[in-house]
RNA sequence: UGCCGAGUCGUCUAACGGUAGGACAGCGGCCUUUGGAGCCGUAUGCAGAGGUUCGAAUCCUCUCUCGGCAGCCA
């Protein structure tokens, strides 16, 4: 799908240093996730934000893992972020891990120690932290500032090479207690930590803080424009000060908002806790915001992109409607998916003047908006299902389904009446006898009745079994992240999975694979899950169909 | 209370001193063998107050509101 690109303030920056010929008019970016978790939404956003300027500047984007904390990263959200990536439609140049780069910013370490821009503390964390000061007072100096570049120097080669406990000391950055940027006051640029990286194994036993890590990495993968979010807007001053300190390539950081969306959690912490707490069922539920859970859930790349593409890019918070998202869903699944029909809530429908043992192939059309996806066979029989919905014993005069004495179409087959109500001693309607008219057939086009209502059926005779998996909104309040008294676990919707475990299926449902995509007529777009056996296929809800009806349901109560 | 940043329809997002436009959501209608899709129409917005200007969402001043920052996380 071509997905076109509206121009934000950060395509406008990128146009003008071009036309600056800085950088000789190159463009580099990177995506930079750290791997302590899988990817999700809100991280679409910035790779498709990122590889996509690289696309329209004929640039470069480069993956680029930012594991510099060994205590939370490992090599499954790795192959994870890497397999997501791939299958939202990017390529990155090169993958480069910031811990390729630890000898570097070693040396470069060193470099600071010798210009009287880094020393070594000895304060302990809690000493450091009462140190800060406060955002509205200003930080006391370390008792350690002053030690000599010599001493600096030995002590730093002491911690590489393992001579201290963990957390005894530190290397910071010799900047100034009394900036009102907190981040300026003397920022910690290494710790003493012996944890096993999963690149690195056990070779380091100090490990760089993201403020040092990030701008260097920067530098040397030449970035030329360095997109974050929002939060590290602070952060750049520092990130500023050190490639300057170096005399280093100096990429430009540039902040944008980070997406929000209505009833969703978008943070990892909290995805990970929905996780590890079994709230869903593990990153890839396709109740998750992640990129995985929505691929098993059976949105696409392509309507992924053209969410990222529809919702732009500024720097003020946002809180994004699902709707958008569900739009972009169905926008594009309503221009590939093959139509088929399926039957979540069976009512058996006894056709009295259709012949026993009689059967008859229909055409099925696959996909109206493309006639390349031919069209197929579907059996019709005497006794089929159709969806209890589809059915009103008092209906009201807006509906235009089946009722006592009414008639509907069935797609692509007969007009049939209600001929008579059939009730289980609860007085629940189980059956329904009906009548077909024979000169309606659909195609035929012979028939000048008309009906106002169109339903989806199964053949009782041909029809399969199946399980459907009907998904809501994680969360019943559009903010969870923003509950300020409570917990956002409170929040969670206690109906977001509905399970319909003996669906019927048209047969040619029955032979999709994992992944495939299609449309249940009337409902929504499914996709087969990979919970699907030989004996029962499983299907996802990605999102249902619009659905007039139920807003003049709803307008009427 | 310090610093940084942001305020445009309900929600997003455009406008670069010259008619406030688009998308989603809403509403009304058309069409329809999916109450799908599609099509048409429609309401709602520049945080406030001053100023500069022939003309301000845009430039200036003040005010208000919201967000971020006090990890040896990123």
């Amino acid at each position: 799908m071509q997905v076109e690109r509206a121009s934000n303030f950060i395509h406008e920056i990128i146009e003008d240093d071009i036309k600056a010929n800085k950088h000789n008019g190159i463009v580099q970016t990177r995506f930079p996730p750290e791997p302590n978790g899988y990817l999700h939404i809100g991280h679409a956003k910035s790779i498709c934000l990122n590889f996509g300027i690289a696309q329209k500047y004929s640039g470069k984007c480069n993956l680029r893992f930012d594991d510099t904390n060994p205590a939370k990263e490992e090599t499954e959200y790795v192959d994870s972020i890497m397999e997501d990536v791939r299958w939202l439609g990017f390529n990155w140049d090169a993958v480069y891990y910031a811990s390729d780069y630890f000898d570097q910013m070693y040396i470069w370490a060193e470099q600071l120690i010798l210009q009287g821009d880094a020393f070594v503390d000895d304060s302990t964390g809690e000493e450091i932290r009462l140190s800060r000061g406060t955002l509205t007072e200003p930080g006391k100096e370390s008792p350690y500032r002053n030690r000599t570049i010599n001493e600096n120097l030995e002590l730093f080669r002491g911690m590489r090479s393992g001579t201290f406990p963990d957390s005894s000391k530190t290397l910071r950055a010799k900047i100034d207690m009394n900036s009102p940027n907190i981040n300026m006051r003397d920022p910690i640029m290494y710790r003493i930590l012996r944890a096993n990286h999963h690149r690195t194994g056990d070779k380091w036993c100090i490990y760089p803080m993201y403020d040092w890590a990030h701008g260097e990495s920067d530098s040397i993968e030449k970035v030329t424009h360095s997109i974050c979010t929002l939060e590290f807007e602070n952060h750049r001053p520092l990130y500023d000060w050190f490639l300057e300190k170096l005399g280093i390539f100096h990429p430009r950081q540039i902040e944008f908002a980070r997406l929000n969306i209505t009833y969703t959690l978008m943070s990892k912490r909290k995805l990970l806790e929905l996780v590890n707490e079994n709230y869903v069922t593990g990153w890839d539920d396709p109740r998750m915001p992640t990129i995985c859970g929505y691929r098993r859930r059976g949105y696409t790349p392509e309507s992924i992109r053209l969410f990222a593409d529809r919702i732009g890019v500024a720097k003020r918070d946002n809180m994004i409607d699902v709707a958008q998202l569900e739009n972009c869903v169905r926008e594009d699944l309503n221009k590939s998916a093959n139509r088929m029909m399926a039957v979540l809530n069976p009512l058996k429908v006894v056709i009295e003047n259709y012949a026993d043992n009689f059967t008859e192939n229909l055409n099925g059309v696959n996909n109206p908006e493309d006639a390349a996806k031919g069209s197929r066979t579907i059996k019709f029989s005497k006794e089929i299902y159709i969806e209890q919905d589809d059915f009103m014993e008092n209906p009201s005069k807006q509906f235009h389904r089946l009722a006592p004495g009414t008639e509907v179409r069935l797609r692509y087959a007969y007009i049939i009446k209600c001929e008579k109500v059939i009730k289980n001693e609860q007085g629940e309607v189980i059956e329904l006898r009906c009548s077909y008219d024979i000169d309606t057939k659909s195609g035929t086009g012979t028939s000048p009745k008309k009906v106002k209502g169109t339903i989806h059926w199964v053949s009782a005779e041909f029809g399969k079994s199946s399980e459907v998996r009907l998904y809501d909104r994680l969360f019943t309040i559009e903010d969870p992240a923003g509950i300020k008294d409570g917990n956002w676990r409170d929040a969670i919707n206690p109906h977001s999975l509905v399970v319909v475990s003996d669906a019927k299926i048209e047969p040619a449902l029955s032979e999709c694979v994992v992944g495939d995509r299609v449309q249940f007529e009337r409902l929504g777009y499914f996709a087969v899950d990979k919970d699907s056996t030989a004996d029962k296929i499983v299907f996802n809800r990605a999102v249902s169909l619009r659905d007039s009806w139920a807003k003049i349901e709803k307008k009427n109560k």
